[in-house]
DNA sequence: GATGAATGAGGCTTCATTCAT
DNA sequence: CATGAATGAAGCCTCATTCAT
């Protein structure tokens, strides 16, 4: 029975926090489980409502899962297309900017989840991976490609610019992110992000190579390709 | 080597090639979909038998899973263990051909797939992920630190060698795995991931900087790190 | 006089319009789903108010529709009784007069779409089913039964009086209303009720046979039963 | 525990019969309660099987009403159609005998139930009540139509043969129907079938009127229409 | 062994009903 | 009073698993 002037209401009326409650429990879920194996009531739980209100919100799991990714993967780029436009300074230092702005404001986010998200659900969510492509990587793409164009017309950058570099140099970025929401729920000892990136951009500067050899190389005119 | 995460693997290999038809379509259909959304009787229907029979050769479901995890990360790393021991040349070449011959070896191959799968279903089968981390990852980072170390030791290499700038070089190689199954699904151009390796290589080895700026870092003694 | 299959009215009539505007709305969804498939948000939409609105006037679902019976069915029968009563000329004429001013009253309205209603949940409601019998059918029998007394009395009428004459009679009036709430929605092209209340009156008068054939019935004693 | 030596299996394979008796059930429930109303498990269980084994037959509860609906129309009209073209006798005896019929063949049984589905579920199932409708209604009113053709063209039916009067004389046989399946449940004294059927025939070929009134009418070219 | 019919637990979804606002 | 957000029981449907043939 009740006690009668402890007034606890069974539920609050929320209207507004709610879709943000549970895209928010939805995300976590999903890219912890992916879409099949994550079960709606556990998504309401999580939100702290009941199976039934999850519906008056989202028309059903596949609109919840969509309206999760557009959630996370529409906030993240315009700041960096920002950061190109007006950068003063060397390019290296535009790279490193972005790299490490990156980090702060997407890969340590919980949205870099939904880059696992994407992967993982690439076959059964054809439509959602092709809107995230168009919205994220070919963006991302082309900010690079604008960022490399920049430091090779200064005669800074010896890179030729092309997708496949480009492909490379997002790589370990990716891969953070997923390593994160992956292999890192079972590694010891664990990659600190922090280290990761600076190692990322001194790599790609710098390459591998000693002076002598890379002497020899930087000397002639076109890199290496297949 | 006892696999840690099969209790007891009922299944056994047969004279007859079922059990391989029904790893190598499981194999196609957890990459595909994942674990959850992949259906048993699709399973079966692929490999040309009947529902009934993929379990005279699997317990259930899950040891599928596992065995088809197990079947295609085993003959992954042992000539490139070997191919390190022995190799003689120089170590920027060493580099080269381990990259190019893991692509042969296993980039190229449907167990690629593996990786994407071990990355969608970490969340859900922590100890199938942990075997592969200790199996694949783990070894592959040993392999490479000795790699490492050799170019190191050889005044070749410049690298400090560390467990994070092995991760930041074997970025790009999972991820050319990751997108032939996931993106590459819906992408326009798609990437030739022959010229891929080769950009990757070459990034690796020479860094993005042209000659002056290089000669400037290269001078110093230590390489930036955080 | 109370019905049987309301244990307690909760509802109360009052001053506003609300309730009727319910009971209209109920019996439209009601007549055109059935129960079950009528939801009470769309009753509630109808009427022009919300959903909890209308547990502010009806218990339940199960009251709602009861309601809606009962308000239907009860204006209904008076006047006929009367009009037998007090009726002065031929029974053929008062058959006439019954059944046209039937379909004035009762079968043109909405209301007849209780009957639908009745034979559709006669299943899922017995005791409402069996109060609608108790106050339409055997009182529309009883009512027959007189008129038809009334014409065999006078020697107008050849027909034996009885209860398998009365619902033969019956069928057409009732199927005439099921018709308008049923196949009527799909038909080409449709029934003129007017045209086939004539056709059935003079039909039950008169019969289909020609006078040769009908003389030689005629002229017999007894009608022919089974 | 299961006595060992007591084989009764848990359940049989018996492919041929399942989509039957699944018909069957179906029928039953669906006449009692209504679409909406009915339970899958319920059928299932009439059937004597498992919810999962429905499936097995049906893609859905929507094929499966589909399925009841076109199961029990199909084989009711074929043989009265021949019965019209090769009647020899008058045609006051070719209308008993179809009526008649009629009752043995489908009045009489299971089937008849569909009648009252067709009625209560005509709002949720437009397209199936249109198929009945073209399969059962429009074919039986030709059918009467050529009837009271014949009997018109030899001069025995005085009649006017037009689909309102066509409706008339159906409407006994399909309230005769419904009656079985709705008000039947909860009636005293239940009607019985075959007293109904002479009575229904008596009046539709006599008429209601006696002798001397009957004259005069029938003495008149036309009949009474509207 | 091989098959695929049969099972039934479990998840998605609906909607009658409640209750905070 | 009126609202409509929130609840949760109940029903449809799927599919991993079993087992009669």
């Amino acid at each position: 029975m009740q006690c009668p002037f402890s007034s606890k209401p069974r539920w609050e009326r929320r209207k507004d926090a709610r879709p943000q409650e549970l895209l928010a429990a939805g995300l976590d879920l999903f890219v912890e489980r992916g879409f099949a194996a994550t079960r709606l009531e556990d998504v309401a739980k999580r939100a702290g409502v009941s199976k039934g209100t999850l519906y008056l919100y989202f028309a059903n799991k596949e609109e919840l899962f969509k309206a999760v990714v557009r959630e996370n993967i529409l906030p993240t780029l315009g700041a960096a297309e920002e950061l190109i436009a007006n950068f003063e300074g060397s390019s290296a230092d535009l790279f490193r900017t972005i790299i490490r702005t990156w980090w702060q404001r997407v890969g340590h986010t919980k949205a870099s989840g939904i880059t696992k998200l994407m992967v993982a659900e690439a076959g059964n969510f054809p439509d959602v991976v092709s809107f995230y492509h168009e919205e994220v990587i070919m963006r991302s793409d082309a900010l690079l490609t604008r960022a490399l164009a920049r430091g090779i017309d200064s005669g800074e950058f010896r890179i030729r610019n092309d997708i496949h570099t480009i492909r490379v140099l997002v790589a370990p970025v990716l891969m953070l992110m997923l390593w994160q929401h992956s292999f890192e729920l079972c590694q010891n000892p664990p990659i600190d992000p922090a280290t990761y990136i600076e190692h990322f951009i001194d790599l790609c500067l710098h390459g591998m190579l000693a002076a002598p050899a890379q002497a020899a190389v930087l000397g002639a005119k076109a890199p290496v390709v297949c």
